[in-house]
DNA sequence: ACCTGAACACCGTTCAAGT
DNA sequence: ACCTGAACACCGTTCAAGT
């Protein structure tokens, strides 16, 4: 169909149901994997289904995503631009929480995004913004930067599975444009600076540069757990 | 074993480095699975060349496991056994302590287990075994069952990225010698059992039985994380 | 009882070509 | 510039045999 030679705008034949045409676009590819997952789950997303889904051939897809990699990642930016703003009352502890239960629910919302979003975690601008605002919380809200970065690597497991290293987690796909903007980084994302600049310190013993100690920060996190229960524990029952 | 045909023992070649021979069996397949993922990393791992590893086809590793679900699961209960005790001292805050750091510590030597652990999180039998323990410690030192289910939720994306429902997480391969003791799972685990039993309560709206509120549960660990950072904020910094 | 060999139904992705 | 078609190098797994 399509007769694009010369025609100003060829009326969309609308009877078949999952319509194709008009151009893919990356953004529709995204949002047609997104509708895809969400309705058949992420095992059955395949380049091959996806391309069928859109009514076309697999390999039109490689115009607008790189990869399945490429794919999966921009489907998680999906996703995190679903979490939208949040009202802040300056006050760090409500407009945290309120935050990431906006984030939770964004991912409740695609039951597969937080087992992709595990299994990969690419920093991606999306992510990083998100991540930012919510240090922006902290701060803002007169947290000091350290306990700051701290609590950020224990909400990091909560809120979703970052296993260990916050900042160390799989750069976006290196080739892209995010080699070219690296040094507007700390500009875009001047929180997520801030933290970095803050976590970063000489070690004293080989005199070099070193980051933060992700085993100090696990046992931050298990210790403000278990220190909580603990407080909670006393106050309920023993009451001494 | 080997010359089961007649003669006693032939002394296997020795001259191929990756020795094979001598039968397979479960342990084995598994046990060269970890070292392989050690390796070579988890992606490089196949069925194929895991057969190649082994020297042996890559059909000969089925007798020994159901399917590669089966083998990955297989190999996340190696890990899970390697925990290993620790000691307890009846105080439930050092030993659980010590307990999740060992947890921590045997993920760590195998890279790719925190992705495996997280991508699939079977309920299988060492599993259920370590969180038995987990709980144990707890209320052997007097913690109630509610708060020690609370702190489990807690604990789980701490532990390992169990994203949501501890007890929701898919039980081992159905099929598998699973069913046939499922009646045999509270005397095994009964720590866990208690847990149950206290989590399940009457809806008052509906009168059906109802298992534990995930979202509930998401909040109190949330909570909990920023309660501790308030207060080592203001013991450290304000101190009015 | 355990291992083999060949085949099947899939993957993601490359390459050269079409319009 | 965008899409196509056919092919390649892989997967996990089945089935019917071998010993």
């Amino acid at each position: 169909m399509g007769g694009a030679t010369k025609g100003r705008d060829v009326v969309p034949d609308a009877t078949e149901s999952s319509a194709p045409r008009e151009g893919l676009s990356r953004t529709r590819v995204l949002r047609a994997a997104v509708d895809y997952a969400d309705a058949n789950g992420i095992e059955s997303l395949t380049m091959r289904t996806l391309a069928a889904e859109l009514g076309v051939v697999p390999m039109a897809l490689y115009k607008h995503v790189a990869n399945k990699d490429d794919l999966l990642d921009g489907m998680v930016e999906v996703i995190v631009g679903e979490i939208g703003p949040t009202p802040a009352s300056g006050h760090w502890k409500p407009d945290v929480r309120r935050r990431v239960l906006a984030a939770r629910a964004a991912l409740l919302r695609h039951r597969w995004s937080q087992a992709v979003l595990e299994s990969r975690a690419a920093m991606t601008a999306p992510m990083l913004g998100y991540l930012d605002s919510l240090v922006g919380l902290f701060v803002s809200g007169g947290l000091p930067i350290d306990l700051t970065h701290s609590v950020m690597h224990a909400l990091g497991n909560r809120m979703w599975g970052f296993g260990e290293d916050l900042f160390a987690a799989t750069p976006p796909s290196e080739t892209e444009s995010f080699n070219a903007q690296k040094d507007a980084l700390p500009a875009r994302f001047p929180n997520l600076a801030a933290i970095a600049a803050a976590a970063i310190h000489v070690d004293p013993e080989s005199g070099r540069l070193t980051g933060c100690d992700s085993q100090a920060e696990f046992e931050f996190a298990l210790d403000l757990v278990l220190d909580g229960v603990e407080r909670l524990d006393v106050r309920d029952g023993k009451e001494d």
